[in-house]
DNA sequence: CGACTGATTGAGTTTCCTCAAGAACTGTGG
DNA sequence: CCACAGTTCTTGAGGAAACTCAATCAGTCG
């Protein structure tokens, strides 16, 4: 009877405890967790130390500030970027719900760039020095943390190859393909995509000013591509969309071959 | 006197190693031993497996190929460059000497991107497991390894500052700036530079097609900012380079507010 | 409701790209 | 050593793409 009452309770906090738990976390998979079990998960979840909710326009951190810990996205989005000392910015990306900010601070005492929300955000915190522990206790742990850096370093070539695109079509159609995957990749609808960053945002992260991603989402709806509605971008054409990301390529591809 | 006999081989030996040695090594303070003292360094140098040699145009490690080794230029020149599936290159860095290459391969089990020899180049290779092993007995060492990734995350982020630039002598000016900063450090003329890369790859890495570059470089001649013989470049006022650096930040600036 | 920010659209201009030709250098073979 | 072919670099002319400036419209917030 006391071990009936015993289990039930324990039922209870786990229930509780499930409810923000990594493991029962619907980013489960795409998340530092993706491929820790058992109680290497057990770990990791008690180093999650804090889930705090940021309102738009609030900074997760900013650049020079001194580093202590890893964050992910839990739900809304973030914008990362570099200020130079002439006091101009560069949007370096956009972060949705998964994604792990921060790591660039990790190689230094003091992150490089800034993260702010851009609508309301809530964020899991990750405390480097009890990560640190972990990851040194749990060598899945520590190899998952390199994926992770490494996903970070995919995305910065990614950018650096789609600002090295002359066509600014090009670049913005890779951009919205871009999204679309990682939207689909939280099983949300690839078709429908929000954005929750400003046109000013966009323009500075591909490299062009406002009025010409402006054009761009009316050239493109012109074109049926998309149905452009403010915030909310509808691909109506996602064929003809990633047909956009790499026209140039295609076409220098037959000239090479012609 | 058997003591005696013993410590004048051991000497030599010594003599023989130094010359290959980190620590005897001009590049020492720049380069991954920066720091490490003592038996430390002297676990490291074990390390240095293997120091070849590279001919022009030769890849010391390509895109997708199994990742082994971090390798440092001894001397000579580096570039890195991805190439998208539709066959298109894009540049992604220059690596003089001192600069370490490789670091993308760290955190998966293959390269990312491709690294070539710009001219004759000489490098020190580190094998990953060897390395991994002396890191994990070598806290100094694992501090200074993520250092090193730092650089070049900071470098990654400087290229995508260039490129969101939208003046084409801007991004030029940068570059060149950004190469005499790096002379500096090596303890080369900063005012002499001998660009080993060719026009095009510049104009890859720049974001811009060959005939601006050479423009712009006929154009700053013309300034009396530098004086242009093919690969050898001087730069005659490195104020106006500066100042050619940030000539356009209040203006990208008024984009950037938002 | 009015001021403000954000987004769109238009007109005009500049910059940079494209195309094309020629010059300078590199490397090879006679 | 020179002639050559091939590549790299430079320069010019023309045009297209993107930027600048300016006005308007649509949302947002106090």
């Amino acid at each position: 009877m006391a071990i009936e009452m015993t289990e039930n309770s324990a039922a209870l906090i786990d229930l509780d405890h499930l409810r923000r738990s990594c493991g029962s976390c619907a980013l489960h998979e795409l998340c530092l967790p993706a491929g820790i079990n058992g109680s290497d998960l057990d770990q990791l979840d008690a180093t999650v130390h804090d889930k705090r909710a940021l309102d738009r326009g609030k900074a997760l951190f900013r650049q020079g500030e001194s580093f202590h810990a890893l964050y992910v996205v839990r739900s809304g989005s973030l914008k990362s970027f570099v200020e130079s000392p002439g006091g101009d910015l560069q949007v370096l990306g956009f972060h949705l719900p998964g994604e792990i900010v921060g790591v660039d601070g990790l190689t230094k005492d003091h992150h490089l760039c800034s993260a702010e929300a851009l609508e309301r955000t809530s964020i899991c915190e990750l405390p480097y020095l009890q990560l640190q522990q972990v990851t040194s206790e749990v060598p899945a742990l520590q190899r998952q943390l390199m994926r992770v850096i490494s996903r970070e370093m995919v995305a910065e070539q990614s950018h650096m190859v789609m600002m090295g695109k002359q066509q600014a079509q090009e670049r913005l159609a890779i951009f919205l393909h871009s999204l679309s995957d990682r939207y689909g990749r939280l099983s949300r609808d690839p078709t429908v995509l929000t954005l929750s960053m400003s046109r000013y945002d966009i323009a500075n992260y591909l490299g062009l000013v406002v009025e010409t991603v402006s054009r761009l989402f009316s050239r493109m709806e012109a074109a049926g591509v998309l149905k452009v509605n403010r915030k909310a971008v509808r691909v109506l054409r996602p064929d003809l969309l990633a047909e956009m990301c790499g026209t140039h390529v295609a076409a220098s591809f037959r000239n090479a071959i012609g």
